[in-house]
DNA sequence: AATGGTATAGAGGTCTTACCATTCAGTCAA
DNA sequence: TTGACTGAATGGTAAGACCTCTATACCATT
């Protein structure tokens, strides 16, 4: 370009979108919006795509994207469900999003660790009574899970999202549960050791009262070294799952 | 196969998956171990089904998956190229990783922030001579940038990678890299305010320095005032560009 | 030379049709 | 009641056709 070229693309360069992208789009906010709940099987390929108006091939393309995803599961002569999000961040998305396919345990131990730390004592000065009542509401549905029975798992996953809501703030929040979700098995192993759950409620119940008792600081330290106990135990569980001789690797659901 | 024919798969330890997905890990692979890098432009549909011996519909389905989440672009006519991980987490993907369409910029700068001033203190803590002196190469690389042109964006998001690795923390360096990009327009809106660029080089500049005198505290607070200052600067760029009469929206890229 | 038109090959986008493999529910005989 | 069988419905895969769009090369005009 003998003549130093001008570029300034000023106009706008007509935005087209393909069939697919559109369906993507449109299919995902079904999701979003809740019209397709997690476990809710949706229509069938050969009916969605007469809805949609497009062929079977593009509507594929955008619902294959959503599995790959981790958004959904299709099951052939079955059907296609919504997986809910507890059971979110699929392997291919792992990699799409860190480019790695392997993320060591201490890191994402550590990066949880710090990120709640940070959110307790966020908790404790910006958080509504309702917010701080709805953390209790877990301490006290752990307490009932441990006895009469219940699920302890969702009880202590829905502790940790109570604190971040009563945060406020949507982006750790939301990698609160993708972080939890990648330690999920490792936890739920944890929690399954003799006296653990009884542990985990009385840190989880610390956290809450400092947090009532709007202490910053108190709720820091008391989120910090539940999730150092936490970190602690979970080596031990992963261990001990290296030791055994038949034992079968844990793998991503 | 007139007796019920129960297929003892005992042998073969049940590998079945789909061609879809298999290609799927395949072709992320590729991007992964580098065959593939940003800007390449991969083997043409027709070419490459045959390349893997499926069916093109199949190798579509993976490559849309992939063009959906953002780590291909394709053109009519031209190709489909492999993009940069800096232009990385598209809408769609930002739709199925947050369940929401939305965030509150202030909220993507507050994560922001509080993750980098405890990867400030870490690398503080933590980074080797080496990772340290890559802080500094980035921030005399901006100082070039100033003097002799340059992309001062690029020197600005290598520093809070450089931090983010020396803080040996894959999780939390991939978060910023994350965060960093939703905020890339605003970020780049920023720079370009007059004195801008020489006041970020002197907050940097801060940053390294009580990083390697290994001084966390120091550094977590020189983290902190600049990401402070950043956000009030996004938010008055933010304001700028809603005031006047004829300026087009930013849209994501 | 620079500009603009034009032809063309090749890329992705879309649709259609077909068939396969699996699952599930209903049927019917033992 | 049980168990095997059957068939319809579903997702998975393949192949081929045709479209639009892009980049490129070539040519005519200025």
């Amino acid at each position: 370009m003998p003549t130093a070229a001008r570029v300034k693309r000023q106009a706008t360069p007509i935005s087209r979108t393909t069939l697919t992208a559109a369906a993507f789009e449109q299919l995902i906010s079904y999701v979003v919006k809740g019209d397709w709940k997690a476990g809710d099987r949706i229509p069938p390929e050969r009916e969605l795509c007469q809805q949609l108006g497009i062929a079977r091939t593009s509507l594929r393309e955008a619902l294959k994207a959503m599995e790959l995803i981790g958004l959904l599961e299709s099951r052939v002569g079955d059907g296609t469900f919504v997986c809910p999000r507890s059971e979110f961040l699929s392997r291919p998305l792992l990699w799409a999003l860190t480019g790695t396919d392997h993320i060591e345990l201490g890191n994402i131990m550590e990066a949880r660790a710090l990120i709640e730390r940070d959110l307790a004592g966020l908790a404790a000065e910006r958080g509504t009574e309702d917010e701080i009542e709805a953390i209790g509401q877990q301490v006290r549905a752990m307490r009932e899970a441990i006895d009469h029975g219940g699920s302890i798992v969702d009880a202590d996953m829905n502790f940790h999202l109570a604190v971040a809501r009563a945060a406020k703030n949507d982006v750790l929040h939301n990698a609160v549960q993708l972080l939890r979700n990648l330690l999920r098995h490792w936890i739920n192993l944890k929690l399954m050791l003799p006296g653990v759950s009884e542990q985990v409620l009385s840190e989880h119940d610390a956290i809450y009262k400092a947090v009532r008792r709007r202490d910053p600081d108190a709720a820091r330290s008391a989120m910090w070294s539940h999730l150092q106990i936490t970190a602690e135990l979970v080596n031990r569980v992963v261990e001990q799952a290296k030791q055994p001789v038949h034992r079968q690797s844990p793998s991503n659901a």
